[in-house]
DNA sequence: CTATTTATGTGAAAAATATCACAAAAGACT
DNA sequence: AGTCTTTTGTGATATTTTTCACATAAATAG
């Protein structure tokens, strides 16, 4: 079964794809998809193997089908929606990402325990907390990012695995537990410096010998 | 040798013990840790031997020492300064990021192409991209932070090896090679809500079953 | 039309990572 | 003081993930 690690290449194979068919390029071999996504190539076609993706042999693959398999696997056949409870620093930063819109990713709605955060007419609207249920329920939301505080994060975990949501990216310096039948992933920003901190100091002391 | 999830953990570790500490907690258990970080305890405690990390058989860990011990692994006897390239969205949201202060790091400058960002008097100033060279000498900044459109970020990142920075986190959708004796990790927004998407269908198909 | 070249696709092998399981240490209890 | 209990620390084992290597298919050249 497909890995996390996995899921991820295949991101970044669709990345490089994406550049290459904006350059009209008709064909593609593992070994320049391994290059963009910095991997061998034998782990590329190893990817697809795993999700029946196949393309020519000595003819490498076809840019737009295997675009087309990838983007299946990874559900950009249709747009997904997402909701962000927590307006602060990075919540807002990430309503205003322009990255999400063309790729079949969309953050439909803020919410806010802050009524001064509330904003209707926002170009991407600002609810009030006691709005997500219903919002969520309405609209069929699946998908929601949480960037609240860390005191607050459990909390609004229960309630937004209560008005249905199913996968969640947790901003919140806590690591959250992943219910039954929910998917979350933790991020954190700390943890990504510390972890740059850490090898960059072990690069620098096996360089010196 | 230690591997990044590794380090992931020890962050985590390091974060439970941090709310202990405050809360006057004494003694931690691998099994405590565990629960804190969703791993088991059997992990805590080899990774902890990666490090030569010690407890007391039968009594556990000592919160104080342990944490110490960790700060020391993760580099947090120090203070660690970052500068921020690219200060759009992602970068302002960082740079405004509470998070970071109380935990031995600081961002300690924003570079910008853009003039209209240039302000050398707020609380972290924001400097003019042509400035960053003499900033990061002057002040021996070794880590950096890349939140620059995609198409700028090759030549960033080329840019701020030249000036000597050493470990980089990149937010720009590209994926950036590492080169010789330098870290990168490529943080992508998009890719993170992809796997979730992903794992979220998938745990559901399962379910069904 | 045959030989040659070049990529794929994939079992088999290797490497990396995580779990198990249990001996050893040390506090607790009698 | 001795027994019991609990938790660590770590080899041994299992699992996961990646790489290797090569048979196989297709295109090209002679």
């Amino acid at each position: 079964m497909a890995n996390k690690s996995c899921i991820i290449r295949l991101s970044r194979y669709r990345n490089a794809l994406m550049r290459l068919k904006a350059l009209n390029f008709v064909k593609v071999f593992s070994e320049n998809l391994a290059d963009a996504a910095r991997v061998t190539a034998a782990q590329v076609r190893k990817d697809f193997s795993l999700f029946g993706i196949s393309g020519n042999r000595r003819g490498g693959y076809l840019v737009e089908e295997l675009l087309e398999q990838i983007n299946r696997v990874l559900g950009k056949d249709k747009l997904q929606k997402f909701i962000v409870v927590g307006v602060g620093n990075i919540g807002r930063a990430l309503l205003n990402y322009p990255g999400f819109k063309k790729n079949e990713i969309e953050l439909v709605a803020g919410f806010d325990i802050d009524a001064s955060k509330h904003n209707r007419e926002a170009e991407v609207p600002i609810f009030l907390l006691e709005e997500l249920n219903d919002f969520v329920k309405d609209n069929g939301i699946k998908f929601g990012i949480i960037s609240v505080p860390d005191f607050a994060a459990q909390q609004i975990l229960e309630l937004m695995i209560q008005t249905g949501i199913r996968g969640i990216l947790n901003f919140a310096p806590i690591c959250l537990k992943e219910p039954e039948d929910c998917v979350i992933r933790n991020l954190n920003f700390e943890t990504e410096l510390e972890n740059i901190i850490y090898f960059t100091n072990v690069t620098e002391k096996t360089e010196v010998r």
